[in-house]
DNA sequence: CCTCTGCCCGTTGTATACATGTGGCTTGGC
DNA sequence: GCCAAGCCACATGTATACAACGGGCAGAGG
């Protein structure tokens, strides 16, 4: 569907500044479609997270603070944690684990000799997908479905902060750490070490918060770079 | 919106049992309506999670095996257990601090000199705002939202069980065990004891999985009477 | 007999006209 | 001058007709 493509997109690029109301007409002659489809969209949008259902009907663009942010990226951590504590204490089969273990090959291949050498585009891409995999892990669709939808808010994904940062040496030598963590989280599955996995996973997600805040504080012309910080208002 | 209600009432008494697909134009003439309200409706009742959108369109029944609402419980605890964490952690207000300690005193004075002697209408709203409060007092929207979305499973809900088991003794008795743990949980928030929060709410959403399973496994009947229990299949 | 292709029917997607409701503004009365 | 009530305009809710898409079945050809 084209037009949920493309208000995604504005919202996102931040055309509609969070608070922003959307009326179906005026939508209607933007996306060049009809109010039926207007209203889908945005009903598809307000199941995502990024607008908000008006009591009276309507919507707005949901507006974040830098608190929901980070709050948000809390909870990708604990809904990780979860898949991974579960995927620990529930145990999962020698193909997954080996599938795990693979991803986790892929990222060491993307480090060179120098500390802040570092493929960015095949490492966000293999960390992506470690990230899918290990949810999947856990063996349960109800979590993975709602770490899916936590992960939508783009600023709370575990790659977010991976594009539009590849000037900063420290933040490409930071992915040591990352790296560290995952390889210590396969151990803790693999060695059915529910406790340990679950707060691996968290601290991982840490990371981002990091990310986030050196974002909003230190360099705030990385905001319009990282996907969907522009959300944020005050 | 009517017909949202009724569709909603239908699905939840097991009138469509789940993996049943809604077609539009059937669901338009059963609820009287056309079919651009049907849309709207099954929209909403995605969201919810009570239906699941297919790729070509169209919308089934989401259907729920025991696994599933095993994890629903768990998601629910994590949930509640990250809602009391950070309560804890960030610390709450006087006002909040006493709000919870208001209501803890309302469940208090369910209790009657039996150990079986509970009035169980006042508990079951007591503890349903207990739980309300409790998660308001993380002070995070975003916390909040999501775990009243994961309570809108009515089976998944922290007064699931609260209802159609009267008449088990061993189960009013268990309530003293509930109570006991939301002492607990405040004394715990009071204290800015955010472990100590967190795995007391995670210990308190087990009782609920605790009376699923012997819902499930010792007395069928019961998933008759207990909201939602009917969704689930195998 | 098996397979591939094309048609047909059922379902959802879209446009549009009409209904309904709500909030704001204006006017009249106290 | 202020408050209240009613009206008007703009927004969403609903109905319905038409379009487009897809899956299944049947018929024909290899």
């Amino acid at each position: 569907m084209r037009a949920l493509m493309e208000l995604r997109k504005k919202i996102l690029s931040g055309d509609y500044p969070g608070g922003t109301r959307l009326f179906e007409v005026s939508l209607a002659e933007t996306l060049q479609i009809s109010r039926t489809p207007v209203r889908e969209v945005m009903s598809r949008l307000a199941e995502e997270g990024l607008l908000d259902r008006l009591a009276n009907g309507g919507f707005v663009v949901r507006s974040f603070t830098y608190a929901d942010a980070v709050d948000a990226i809390e909870l990708r951590g604990v809904l990780e944690g979860t898949a991974a504590r579960l995927a620990a204490e529930r145990g999962v089969s020698q193909a997954g684990l080996d599938q795990l273990r693979e991803i986790l090959a892929r990222l060491e291949d993307c480090f060179g000799e120098a500390a802040d050498d570092v493929e960015l585009e095949a490492y966000s891409e293999a960390n992506a997908k470690f990230h899918v995999v290990l949810v999947e892990l856990s063996g349960s669709t109800v979590i993975q479905r709602e770490v899916e939808r936590a992960t939508r808010l783009p600023f709370a994904s575990p790659s977010a902060f991976l594009s539009g940062r590849a000037h900063v040496a420290a933040f490409r030598q930071s992915l040591h750490i990352a790296q560290e963590q995952h390889r210590t989280l396969v151990s803790a599955i693999a060695g059915r070490e529910g406790a340990r996995a679950e707060f691996i996973a968290r601290e991982h997600a840490r990371i981002a918060r990091k990310n986030l805040e050196y974002a909003v504080f230190e360099d705030p012309e990385l905001m319009l770079t990282v996907p969907g910080l522009v959300l944020l208002n005050s």
